[in-house]
DNA sequence: AGCACGCCGACT
DNA sequence: GTCGGCGTGCTC
């Protein structure tokens, strides 16, 4: 009999798979791809997936291990999603095992077993006693017990807690014999057949119309592009094409970005459908996770809802994918596997012959391309639903005016008149903290990052001086630590200060900031948002966590204080992102009656970009833009990839890059490689971050195959080069940041 | 990436 | 005398 040598796909940074002998005692049938494989790595053990099987090896004998042990009995990984791994590592030019990792569930990524835990239901013992003489001396159990009393349906073990019932307590009753215990599995829950919970929304003209194209395809793969504007009514069209999908028995995946959308989202579809729904967010823990990966893969889930590496879970029955605020840049992985959900989820749809639907009241620059060059079918609603009128932009030029912490005088005075109609104010400003530096006003100190090229902000409050950017934190100085005098002010405002002086100015309304800072602790959004929804006339002041998800119809007036940073920044996308801001957060305000004002501060309050955006919408700015990106050559008119590389001295960073360059150049010339242009290597925008300095070289193509062609054999070459040995590097294919 | 091995500087 | 810095080599 021949040998069989497993082929194993391991989270390791290294681009290449590791063959292993496979043990004789297990029967060759057991080694289907997509099984996970404990096996010796180094001097230690990991766990990897078997990608295929074969009967010879190139590697030395002497060097070959036995595989110690097979973890699934079934392919933990369906063939679908294994070729989409295989897809994005080549993409990304990744480690397909380290994209294997970045794809699984933490518990399964660590070889926890791919199976449901059982579920363990308490219930009170009936009939109920509760004067029972056990009880008497144990008043925190009688409280228990009359909860659960109230459910006859009993309460699963893991949400005691938020009943208020402590496991000593029910423990303590399970031994004077008051309740019982039963174990119930995922898979015994009934299986019924998902439909209507509540009555569904008429579509209007324009909704319709978008339902009817999708749904007249929905058996075969292509992309919408649903742009609509703020309040239009996605949600409700996203709904009754879910409705359709459900019907016709299949599974609905839909991604929604890296804010706390989990519960809202999850909150309106549980009261549309009768189905079961799995949440794949941030603030699942591991075992729930797990539990919705398992539920999804088994079709044991209708509607998956989840960020980015959701969209990795396997479906047994896909029939549809919808991307929520397609233009969210956390769609975007910035570390290890730099993935794109969005772009993924188009692979993943076009494999599965499913439509995609992108939605959005900002599209994204690359996917209006894609609409105008017919890829994505698009798809407009532009009316409000409820009638409501869009709201009004001004433009406040702020050159000749001074700023009152940020706020100038005819910007306090709307602020006012708002108040004084009863109604609330929404302030943007893009920055936490006070002051965006400290300076001395004697001899010219700023306050400096001892690890990065950056000022360090003053958080007033905590009396600290804060970096943004690596986290150092230092108490606030007296003296000035160059020239020791005591005359050290804040320069700028932050939200913080902003906070602080319209709180002077307005002493008898509510000013609720919310920020990273403001909203740390668990449960303060909620009561903020609480004084928000009451109604009552305020003054919210906040940073971007102000602008998605969260619809405040009482508020009238949005100010946005700092728009400069978008219109002459070194980052290309820097406008458009800065657009897509802006509306966002002017969509936040004014529902049915009242139309609502949006008033833009700016020192180039007559910029084109910004005249355009507030005159004739995102949509013509965004063409505006586009002719831009086009006549300049940059994405989507042209694809990037960048090469980072940092080290603990500029020096060796530069090095590694100069030999990356030498090298790129020599493929060029090899394989003959059009169109392809190398630009740098140069020092990053923020040189010296968190004390290593940084440098990048960035690929520019206008063929994405040619570019690909190059990037292969590049990443291969240097991953044995010696310079890389001093210094950290990735390659970032479509980044999003250039630096 | 991890992890070990190996060879030179400032500490108990 | 050792503890520990990071250069270099290797992972089937």
């Amino acid at each position: 009999m021949t040998e069989r040598y497993l082929r194993i796909a391991l989270p390791s940074p290294l681009r290449r798979l590791f063959d292993y002998r496979a043990p004789a005692q297990i029967p060759e049938s057991a080694w289907q791809p997509g099984v996970r494989v404990r096996v010796p790595f180094g001097r230690r053990e990991m766990i990897g997936i078997l990608v295929e099987t074969a009967t010879t090896t190139n590697v030395p004998t002497d060097k070959l291990k036995d595989a110690l042990e097979l973890l699934d009995s079934q392919p933990l990984l369906p063939d679908d999603i294994m070729r989409l791994c295989l897809w994005a590592a080549q993409y990304y030019q990744h480690s397909l095992g380290d994209t294997f990792s970045w794809a699984l569930p933490t518990l399964l990524r660590q070889g926890e077993p791919a199976e449901a835990r059982q579920k363990k239901i308490w219930q009170a013992k009936r009939p109920l006693n509760l004067e029972d003489s056990l009880l008497i001396r144990a008043p925190r159990q009688l409280a228990a017990i009359k909860v659960l009393a109230q459910h006859s349906q009993g309460i699963a073990h893991e949400r005691l807690e938020q009943f208020g019932i402590s496991k000593d307590s029910v423990t303590a009753l399970l031994k004077k014999g008051l309740v019982t215990q039963h174990l119930l599995q995922l898979q015994d829950t009934p299986h019924k057949t998902p439909s209507l919970a509540q009555p569904e929304l008429p579509l209007n003209d324009e909704q319709q119309a978008a339902f009817n194209a999708i749904h007249a395809n929905q058996k075969t793969f292509k992309t919408y592009l649903l742009a609509g504007i703020t309040g239009s009514g996605k949600t409700e069209v996203y709904l009754q094409l879910i409705r359709e999908t459900l019907a016709a028995g299949q599974q609905v995946l839909v991604l929604i970005p890296e804010i706390n959308l989990g519960p809202q989202t999850l909150e309106r579809f549980t009261k549309r459908f009768n189905a079961r729904i799995a949440l794949l967010h941030s603030h699942v823990n591991d075992r729930e996770r797990l539990e919705a990966w398992l539920a999804a893969r088994s079709g044991h889930a209708d509607i998956i809802i989840g960020t980015r590496s959701a969209l990795f879970t396997p479906l047994q029955q896909l029939g549809l994918i919808i991307i929520d605020e397609e233009h969210d840049s956390s769609y975007k992985q910035q570390e290890g596997l730099r993935y794109h959900a969005r772009d993924l989820a188009l692979v993943r749809a076009r494999a599965a012959n499913v439509p995609v639907v992108l939605g959005s009241a900002t599209p994204s620059l690359e996917s209006l391309h894609n609409a105008h060059s017919g890829r994505f079918a698009l798809l407009r609603l532009n009316k409000r639903a409820g009638g409501a009128i869009q709201p009004k932009f001004i433009r406040l030029d702020v050159r000749s005016l001074p700023l009152d912490s940020g706020i100038s005088a005819p910007l306090q005075k709307e602020i006012r008149k708002t108040l004084e109609a009863g109604q609330q104010v929404l302030v943007f400003l893009n920055r936490r903290g006070f002051a965006p530096v400290l300076m001395c006003n004697d001899c010219g100190w700023m306050s400096q990052c001892s690890q990065c090229d950056a000022r360090l902000t003053l958080h007033q409050r905590y009396n600290e001086l804060r970096c943004h950017h690596c986290g150092h934190v230092e108490i606030r100085p007296h003296h000035c630590p160059s020239c020791n005098k005591i005359d050290l002010r804040p320069v700028g405002a932050g939200t913080e200060r902003a906070e602080e002086r319209l709180q002077i100015l307005f002493p008898n309304t509510p000013v609720l900031r919310i920020d990273r800072d403001s909203t740390a602790r668990k449960g303060s959004m909620d009561a903020l948002l609480g004084t928000i929804n009451s109604g009552d006339p305020c003054i919210m002041i906040g940073t971007q966590m102000l602008a998605k998800g969260h619809h405040f119809p009482r508020v009238t007036l949005v100010a946005i204080l700092n728009a400069d940073g978008g219109l002459f920044s070194a980052d290309f996308r820097a406008g458009e992102k800065m657009a897509q801001l802006i509306v966002q957060v002017a969509g936040r305000a004014g529902r049915a009656g009242d139309p609502g004002r949006v008033i833009i501060q700016s020192e180039l309050a007559d910029h084109p970009l910004l005249v355009q955006l507030s005159e004739q919408g995102y949509f013509a700015f965004a063409e505006q833009a586009l002719n831009e990106r086009c006549s300049t050559g940059l994405p989507p008119f042209s694809h990037l990839a960048l090469l980072r590389a940092d080290a603990l001295k500029p020096e060796l960073a530069d090095m590694f890059l100069e030999d990356a360059y030498s090298i790129a150049e020599q493929l060029l010339q090899q394989l003959k490689i059009e169109g392809v242009e190398l630009l740098g290597p140069v020092s990053s925008p923020m040189e010296r971050r968190a004390g290593r300095y940084r440098a990048q070289l960035l690929l520019q193509a206008n063929n994405r195959a040619q570019l690909h062609r190059l990037l292969t054999p590049l990443c291969s070459n240097l991953e044995v080069l010696p310079s890389a040995r001093q210094s950290r590097w990735s390659i970032d294919v479509d980044p999003i940041d250039l630096f």
